[in-house]
DNA sequence: CTCGGATGTTAATCATCATTAACAGACTCC
DNA sequence: GGAGTCTGTTAATGATGATTAACATCCGAG
């Protein structure tokens, strides 16, 4: 019973995130959680300190997550063309976004129910993260106010996490495709 | 006292849009949204017949002036020129997405919250109101299949519907002419 | 006037839940 | 082979919160 309790905390995580992006955080109960890992209740205090904990920990995973792959991708070994740093970080995050669609749901909109000081780690990273696309929008588009492009790049935000709202439409390389086809059309020109 | 509590239903209605768009339909208390407006508690059932009968009414009220609206513009006199129709539509969802950020949030979230009837009728008018869209995109691009479009059109939505993250950034018309561009933009090419 | 309806108020009621207690099996390390 | 740690289990405990009951007011109609 070692190894397979290893799992034990990723599994709850699994768990929560996918009931969490159906139902809401309030609309989640401790025991639901249990019941979708197969113990009961408040057997998860003996791996999260409580249910804000459990959210905490999976939202600052995903920043985390997005900050560091953002960083990587926007600083390519090549990062001369602007062009390929932006392919790169659309890439990423289309990838993640249908990868993880219950990831992007939670994180776009559980992030009031976490406590304070958590939230404003949680913050510090997406502004991370959205300043790493904000830095390369603005080499290519020197002309814009850095306020316009920090909105362009909450609004293809959108459009990329619309994936869970409209999953099932499209395979998932056609999705893709399409994202990314019109992510890049709308970051055209600013 | 005629006049005045005439008021009442549609006061209680935009206090709790405001409150559920903050704290989601299962983190506001019927308390909460009484408070709003001025009264205390079980008044609400003078008006409401419950919590759920509450958002009920609001997102089938916000699906309808979509669908609604989306029928007008989308045959508007002119219909000739399937650039302008959709022009109309752009600007008329990002007129209300600017004017009641609080609905389209609500809108976009809320739906799982609702009783199952209700639902499959709010489902319906979001679905008409997506056709009016995939409609005018198929005569732009007649090629591409309807599953492409509608996704697409979700795609969109998801852009637009970044007003109420990335408030404050902009102001209103700069944000409208953005999202507009943008848009436009994402679905030139499909 | 006074009756009835529309609106409110405060005090139950009844569930649901998060969290904690008290108790138990299992596996590790010595 | 036993002490200790890890993980679970099932009963409290305590809040919070939706809904309903039992009473007030106020106001217009007759």
């Amino acid at each position: 019973m070692k190894t397979p309790t290893r799992n034990r905390r990723a599994e709850i995580l699994e768990a929560a995130a996918d009931l969490f992006a159906a139902r809401g955080f309030h609309g989640v109960s401790i025991e639901d959680i249990g019941a979708a890992v197969g113990v009961s209740g408040p057997a998860l205090y003996r791996h999260f300190s409580g249910k804000e904990a459990l959210l905490t920990e999976m939202l600052l995973d995903i920043s985390e997550r997005l900050r560091e792959q953002g960083a990587r991708l926007a600083t390519t070994a090549d990062p001369d063309t602007a062009e390929a740093a932006l392919d790169a970080l659309l890439s990423g995050h289309i990838e993640f976004a249908l990868n993880h669609p219950a990831l992007i749901r939670v994180h776009e909109r559980e992030l009031d129910n976490v406590p304070e000081q958590a939230r404003r780690a949680i913050r510090r990273l997406q502004r991370l993260y959205v300043e790493e696309w904000v830095t390369v929008l603005s080499e290519l588009h020197p002309a814009c106010p850095p306020a316009r492009l920090r909105a362009a790049t909450h609004a293809v935000f959108g459009l990329l996490n619309s994936t869970p709202r409209s999953a099932g439409e499209l395979a998932p390389e056609a999705m893709a495709d399409l994202l990314r086809t019109m992510a890049h059309a709308a970051l055209a020109r600013l």
